[in-house]
Formats: C-alpha cells, sequence, structure tokens
DNA sequence: CCAGAGATAGATACCATGTCTCATTTAATG
DNA sequence: CATTAAATGAGACATGGTATCTATCTCTGG
C-alpha cells in the first residue's frame, strides 16, 4: 500500500516528458513541481500541494502547471462527492475512476462498457451524445475486506 | 421549447410544499425565491439566479435556500462539462441529466441501466459500490435535428 | 390577539480556489 | 555569451460560498 506506480518511467519523468514534448521549457520551479506530483499517491488539491512545496514556489505558477498538465493528460481532474475537485495522475485517454470514500485511493476504470449503455440510451432519448462525465464512490477491495467502518 | 413542467403543481409550489414538510417557516424571502426558481427553464446558478432578485434578498439567504432546496431534492445540482456547478429543479431519486451543449436545456434521465453496468464492473475490481455521478453531455433532438452548429 | 422563543434575514467579514497583470528572471538558441 | 521569448513570483482581483452577528419575523400557546 505505498506507490502503486508502474515503475519503469517514474511519474516524475512522465510529467518532466509530457512536457517537453509539448514544448515547455524545463524550470527549476516545473522540476520542483513534478517531484512533488510524482510523490503524491493519491487525488489531491492545488493548495494541499502547494503547501507540500517551498513557499517560494509562486500560486500562480502552481495553477499553471496544473492547468498545462491536465491539458497534456498527464493529470485528470476528479470530482468528489462533495463536489470537491481533485487532481491526479492519470494515463491518457478516456476513463473514469473507482474513489474509495474510505482511503480516498483511486483506480482507473477502463475499458468498461458504460459508453455503449450511455449511446443506446441517448439514442432513445434522441440526443446526440458527445461526452459525459463519471465518477463512482464506494470502497476499494482493501477497505471493504478489512471491514472498515461502513458508511 | 418552453416550460416542460408537468403542471398540476407548479415548481414554484413544489419548493414551498418541500420547505414546509421539512419544517421550514414560510418567509417572504422564501417566497420570492421559490418563484423565481420556478420560472427558470434550465439549469442556473446561485449568482444568475440572485442577479434575477431584487437585491434586498441577501446573498446568504440565496445561498442558504439553495442548499435547504438540495437536501430536500427538489433541486439538483448539475455539473458542466468546464466543471461550472448549476442547479436544476428535479424530481425526487437518483437519476442523471443529459445536458445539451448547445441550448444549454437539460433532461432528466431515469431508468437507464447504467447502474447495472456499474455494480457488474465494480465488482470485477472487488470494489464495494456506494455511489456516483454521473453528466451526459450532447445536443438534444431539437437542436440536432435543426443541424444547429455542431460541436 | 398578543407575547415569547426560536428561526430566519441581511450585512458583512471571511475563506477557498483560481485568474490576470506586470515587472523581473531565466532558459534556449545562434 | 548576448538576445529574446518564455516563465516566474508578487500581488491584485474575481468568483463562489460560509460564518458570525444583530435585528426581525413566524409561529406557537395562552
Amino acid at each position: 500500500m505505498m506507490a502503486l506506480k508502474k515503475r519503469s518511467v517514474s511519474a516524475t519523468d512522465r510529467i518532466l516528458e509530457a512536457l517537453e514534448e509539448r514544448g515547455y521549457r524545463s524550470t527549476a520551479p516545473r522540476r520542483t513541481l513534478a517531484a512533488a506530483i510524482g510523490q503524491q499517491n493519491r487525488h489531491f488539491t492545488a493548495e494541499g500541494l502547494r503547501k507540500q512545496l517551498p513557499p517560494s514556489l509562486g500560486r500562480a505558477t502552481v495553477y499553471r502547471t496544473l492547468k498545462i498538465l491536465v491539458e497534456a493528460e498527464v493529470l485528470c481532474r476528479v470530482l468528489l462527492e462533495d463536489g470537491d475537485l481533485h487532481y491526479q495522475l492519470s494515463h491518457r485517454g478516456h476513463h473514469h475512476h473507482l474513489l474509495c470514500v474510505h482511503c480516498g485511493s483511486s483506480q482507473d476504470l477502463t475499458g468498461c462498457d458504460i459508453e455503449d449503455v450511455l449511446v443506446s440510451t441517448s439514442e432513445r432519448y434522441g440526443f446526440e451524445l458527445s461526452g459525459h462525465w463519471l465518477e463512482v464512490y464506494g470502497r476499494c477491495r482493501e477497505c471493504a475486506e478489512s471491514g472498515a467502518a461502513a458508511a
């Protein structure tokens, strides 16, 4: 239950690469940020991240960089049940999250057939589907098995 | 394409009833608010609503009342594609929205089988499902048929 | 119909999250 | 290593929402 990273390329490196690919410069603040983000093992907020950084690193820089990383699909935004918006590392492409409301972990949900259901349902309504946002809440396997207090 | 209300009980009345049911007092500000909300024919923001109200009606009152109404399930919150949070009248119980990104209308999506898919998908991950948030974006029948500019 | 208790209102301060501007610094390039 | 555009940090601003406080209003019950 530590870093769940795939290892081979660290998250930090992936971030740095993504920036480079897109023509962004390699700067000290960005390297610091990349390292900090790479260490997050659950979803985090911009401000939460900022607290883990030297205060010399400006607020605007943090937000600017997060925005870039979301656009680059290195990070994605996660909507918590209470409406709070968090960030987390992600693989590219469309996917959803299983968010554990107990331990705060999250797993990516890929290759599910929700899209199909949505397409056919939308059709029934004459609705021309263009996108959707889905977050799933519950308890992850570990928390469920350890009998952690139910909701 | 006007009010899509079921008519029999106006939305305004439903709101007022919900407040009464829950033991809230009937006050002038709440009646004003209920009337204003009853006139919205699409999702709206707290601030947008406020602009349609006499400025004498305090900011806190608007937010407080919206919160109560969401809890009472008379209103529900709608997440727009850009992350903006809006409100809209809703029927009670769990449901989703088909949000038209062109005209801003929205229809409730009930009795779809997304829940089933979620349950079985979650099981594959050993995930104990407790809730989810889904918004669907696209173009409604009217906009699609009128050939409104595609995204 | 009136008084009292308690809920509610509005003003206002505050907070959180994020964006914009702008002067200064820095990285990449030739 | 000088140039130049990109990036930074400071701080003002914007937005959306909550907390606090005093004055006011609703609803009882007598």
